[in-house]
DNA sequence: GTCATTATGATACCGCGTCTCACATTAGCA
DNA sequence: TGCTAATGTGAGACGCGGTATCATAATGAC
């Protein structure tokens, strides 16, 4: 909350109780599953509090497999995510590598490069623990 | 067209004509675009012809940095995509580099890794040109 | 040419997100 | 504490990309 509060936004009931719940949602979450934990809160008015977030950077917007979107609460700094392909949740990583090799492949391809997407979509421990039964 | 008859499809006018416009675009296109070269074929037809080349692996769905859809036809085997920020035109790259460094990443983090999106955002040359008018 | 199969177009519909606009809250200040 | 301008909110309409339905049309194998 401090961190719209610093750049002016004002503190309201709605936008106290989507942050609070974010912090529990470890591995993504959708504008959807907010609305059902929070039915006294206006469709508008989630969407328009993620983009706030995500403005403010403490939110990313990622995609599914199948396009879908989904969102995810930033923990580090510069990092990417990771997506399981059966349930959906969401992961982040740090890639020293990967920020080194994008200055490398910067000098191979014509024009500047201002910004990228990563996705990596993998079947993560759980789903695959869960399959063998 | 071949592409399609080889899996058993059927070569249809519209089905034709969206191939053949699509040879033409070396820089990405939208379901819209095509819709307006082709208004006597049905919106449903293109999405469904465009669909269609997406699972047979010559047509690609990326997204510009605002999230919106693009298309673009696949000429490599397996690449990345460049997308101008300024104009949208897509690009294509291979980068063996990034696969090697995509089964590093695989050890570091938990779970398999099935599959990856990676796009670089860019300013083109055209238009960083233009820029300086 | 016949006929089963497959594709098409019109249209309704869905999901995600934004816009509008009248009304409610907030925060700053007396 | 009470006033007020500025900001945020909810309901609902709307827009866009894409899919489902369904009656009709085109395809291609014989």
């Amino acid at each position: 909350m401090a961190v719209l509060e610093d750049r002016g936004y004002r503190s309201t009931a709605p936008r106290r109780a989507i942050i609070e719940i974010l912090d529990g949602k470890l591995d993504g979450f959708t504008a959807e599953e907010i609305g059902n934990e929070l039915p006294w809160v206006g469709r508008a008015t989630i969407f328009r509090t993620i983009k706030l977030l995500r403005e403010v950077g403490i939110v990313c917007r990622l995609n599914l497999v199948d396009g879908s979107p989904r969102y995810s609460l930033s923990r580090v700094e510069h990092h990417h995510h990771t997506v399981c392909v059966m349930c959906g949740n969401v992961g982040e990583f740090r890639a020293a590598t990967m920020e080194r090799l994008m200055r490398i492949i910067g000098n191979e391809i014509p024009g500047d490069i201002v910004g990228h997407r990563i996705e990596l979509y993998v079947t993560c421990e759980r789903c695959v623990a869960g399959e063998e039964n």
